[in-house]
DNA sequence: GGGCCGGTGAAATTGATTCTCAAATTCAAC
DNA sequence: GTTGAATTTGAGAATCAATTTCACCGGCCC
């Protein structure tokens, strides 16, 4: 559901995309992350990582243990929420947190840091990145004196196609 | 536990900061706006809006269930969950889901749209307004194709006293 | 003086996520 | 290859915010 950006280059931007990960890639570097801390390699963490780095996307928890299911039908839920936080821990996929009561998690090997415009229609997600407006927050934040680890920039409201779409008043 | 922003002056801001509801005044705009529908005024309702608007800050229903029930043990969660439902819906009151997994509502009355600043340590919560930033979200959804409608922007991390307090490194 | 209608609050339900626990699996050391 | 301690698994129970259900309540209008 996904939709990446692709607007004709509003203004040149200078990092260049990095190179999204293979299904192949993430699980040697979980198993890396796994290894150096006791923890174990299992049949089913392989899995449930090769399906979600094979598959595109915000995928919530729901969405990825059914595809894993496609493949070992008896792979439990509480397995699919363990391995995803596992997965968040070393960095190799960040949980987002949409307004749809669901945790979604998205790939975060090779990626730069992103914002998200939210269609309330169809439910399209379209990333975008705005150094400006990174800045901008810094510059908010140092105001105030506070130290900003994280942040959060949601545009929710409709696509393109969802406004065609729509009566148009 | 919200503390209002209180920079000196970062750059004069042109709206003027709009008065602050009074809980009396608040009572009188839901019944007007519950007497169009075809609504009925309560004493609950009555009660619940009044303990609302005479606190301050982002309360989540939990906390402003019981500050109501200080004053009136009988009334239940549902009738608090109902009626900030209404309050939001007719605009009085908004709804904000930061990250802990509980809705926070706080008043809207003569008050200008602003995002947060969230300290993860004290929970802490200041607010800020930058009129740069939203015209960089406006832009970014028009190369976009997108039409925005409403936006969320948090920024988390530690407020200046927590820095303080925190090992420094 | 009995319907009509929304409102109320206790209790039950929902839905996402986490926890529990017995059984299975991993893996470093024999 | 075998062993055994530690970890992982999966089913079901527990949790927790939020919503729904439902029997009862209280005005209001004949
Ligand atoms: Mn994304
Ligand atoms: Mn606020
Ligand atoms: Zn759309
Ligand atoms: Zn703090």
């Amino acid at each position: 559901m996904t939709t990446r950006s692709q607007t004709p280059a509003p203004r040149a931007r200078v990092r260049p995309p990095p190179d999204a990960a293979t299904p192949a890639e993430a699980r040697t570097r979980l198993n890396e992350w796994i290894a150096e801390r006791g923890l174990k390699a299992t049949r089913q963490r392989d899995l449930i990582v090769d399906t979600f780095f094979g598959a595109t996307g915000h995928l919530s928890v729901d969405e990825l243990l059914s595809k894993v299911q496609e493949r070992d039908e008896n792979i439990g839920a509480a397995t699919v929420y363990r391995t995803m936080k596992i997965l968040a821990d070393s960095g190799l996929a960040s949980p987002r947190h949409f307004e749809d009561g669901q945790t979604r998690y998205e790939a975060a090997i090779g990626r730069h840091h992103h914002d998200h415009l939210i269609c309330t229609s169809c439910h399209a997600i379209i990333e975008f990145e705005n150094e400006r407006i990174e800045e901008l927050q810094d510059l908010v934040a140092r105001q105030h004196g506070f130290l900003v680890t994280r942040h959060k920039l949601e545009l929710y409201g409709l696509c393109k196609a969802c406004q065609a779409r729509q009566p148009k008043r």
